[in-house]
DNA sequence: TTGTAGGCGTTATCAG
DNA sequence: CTGATAACGCCTACAA
């Protein structure tokens, strides 16, 4: 069944046909009537493949993730392609992994399908080195590349971040305002916005003075419990008296460590997680957590996207900032700071 | 940049140039070379929608799923997609969130777009009523339909469940058998998956002669704390010291509602969830859970999709068995029964 | 082993 | 308002 069958049926040209198929050119009523009717009938529908061969698109954009299962990705994906199909395009979703490699290979593999733009989501497609981005730089040249929670310069690259800097820096000045002294930062990986999140935190140590056997940050990686034992080796020799870190999970973990110290939270241990997840509500008590406002900055992201789909100016790079939102993990004199501000 | 400038180049024809891309046909190792340098230096790939044209496949399957922000359905979508990219299947992803509709839309729309298969991630693509599935069953006469953790009879449909019905049957006997008398069982929608557990729950409750008031179920949806609501209301009317749920943040609720009465878990109150999750680990005392096994399920789902592509013969259903993972809100007579089964 | 030519189903450009 | 026809880029008989 094709556009020939259809023309046929309906006694006109398949140029005809097409027109009332795209809306496009005068058709006379009744003849657009009539090959509407058909195309009813026989349940007619254009090949894809042909238009895009045509058109040179099929409106999809490919969208490379890490991992789809990790909560904060699977939350930005999800309203990604909800934002995307709400505009007409489909998404084709690719799992890299954490590897570097792999993670070329699939952006040069979503290239050759065609897609008409391309999303990074998640801050581990930035990496630190310039020489190790240039796989980026040159898939831009083709199509649009948005960068979800990642900054990279660069003509044709956009992107959408939180500004997980001044996040971690005016949360962790704030702890200390509650007489916390020895803060500790744990994070996992250093991406583009685990680095941010790190200087942040750092930066306010800084400013309040600390010195740097004051104040502790530690690299983790794994399970809960792994966050659990790393804690357990790490008070043999630092004394902490808050904990803030890049996740949720961690703060999970950190929570579990205080509670088998046997230390009250957060009286002793004040604990501040990242990403405001739905992990921050199962525990008790409930987790205070640092709100980087995914949803905001998934839309923004589309909204560049179609800009720059539709060669419009677009900044290249719009920093949101986040939110703190307070639950149990944290002081009330925490809370007060947080409302006042 | 296409087949006709690499033929120019080389001195051949597109058709040589065709067959070294596709490694079909005889082709002289020297030509072969020539050309495959020539396309390395000029950085060609070919046109996927001209391929998708002329082959009538791009090699992508669809995926429907409700709500990819959801833990278990973001799991799954994980396994579909890492398994079918690597036998060379591209995934399109689609959600439709939970009404009906939509869902029939969008199914449609997927199937205009020439995908190779469709894959129904989650129970809530099957309605209760034959009719409503109509959709389903036509879409099946396209191109095969696999659908996990749903069942479905008829061509071209093939599923890969949990044998829910089962799994809740066992576990709920296993509880009773430790001296429980009055079970709840909390769920959220009455899927396929939802109806199985459901029917599984209450046929444990009969073999063991329990009387139409000694056991309890609800539907509970929304939030954590609709469902400590939902049981501080219960509790008003009803008697029950073990709680199993369809999901394992129903099975947090409980755990906080069990928290707030100053009920003892699991002594007072023995609590299972379903799915496994990462929520399984973040409480305390942490979760015991059945787990259903979503990467067999997938796995599974992409073997049966690949033979029904090939055209080879595949069972219409698979039903992998269940497995309970205990932690702390089940009591240790329930462990020990778990083991020695 | 290699080349020629037709077909895949649209869209778009021109004439009429 | 409508129709004929040329792309679009690839694959694959079939011919040489």
């Amino acid at each position: 069944m094709n556009i020939y069958d259809i023309s046929r049926q309906a006694g006109v040209s398949i140029a005809t046909v097409s027109r009332v198929l795209n809306g496009s050119g005068k058709v006379s009523e009744a003849t657009r009537e009539k090959i509407l009717s058909i195309i009813k009938e026989t349940g007619y529908t254009p090949n894809a493949f042909a238009r895009g061969l045509g058109l040179n698109t099929m409106n999809t954009i490919g969208i490379l993730c890490a991992d789809s299962s990790d909560p904060y990705l699977a939350l930005a994906i999800y309203h990604v392609e909800q934002e995307l199909r709400s505009h007409g395009y489909d998404s084709i979703l690719c799992c890299t992994g954490y590897d570097y490699q792999t993670k070329v290979k699939y952006l040069e593999l979503l290239l050759s399908k065609r897609v008409d733009a391309v999303i990074l989501a998640g801050s581990t497609f930035v990496e630190a080195s310039p020489a190790q981005n240039r796989h980026i730089l040159d898939a831009a040249k083709e199509v649009p590349v948005i960068i979800i929670n990642g900054y990279l310069e660069g003509r044709g690259i956009y992107c959408s971040v939180c500004d997980d800097f001044d996040a971690l820096r005016a949360a962790t000045k704030r702890v200390l305002d509650c007489d916390r002294k020895n803060p500790l930062y744990l994070y996992r990986a250093l991406s583009y916005s685990g680095r941010e999140k790190l200087r942040g935190f750092e930066a306010a140590c800084l400013d309040y003075g600390l010195s740097r056997e004051a104040y502790h940050t530690g690299g983790v990686n794994g399970s809960i419990y792994d966050t659990i034992n790393f804690l357990e080796e790490l008070q043999k020799q630092k004394h902490f008296d808050m904990i803030l870190t890049s996740d949720d999970e961690l703060a999970i973990g950190a929570l579990k460590f205080a509670r088998a110290r046997g230390l009250s939270v957060p009286e002793e241990m004040s604990i501040l997680g990242f990403n405001n997840s739905r992990f921050c509500v199962c525990c008790d008590p409930e987790l205070s957590s640092i709100d980087c406002q995914l949803s905001f900055i998934c839309a923004n992201a589309i909204t560049l996207l179609l800009k720059a789909l539709k060669g419009e100016p677009a900044p290249a790079k719009t920093a949101l900032s986040a939110q703190i939102v307070v639950r149990g993990t944290t002081d009330t004199a925490f809370a007060r700071a947080c409302h006042t501000a």
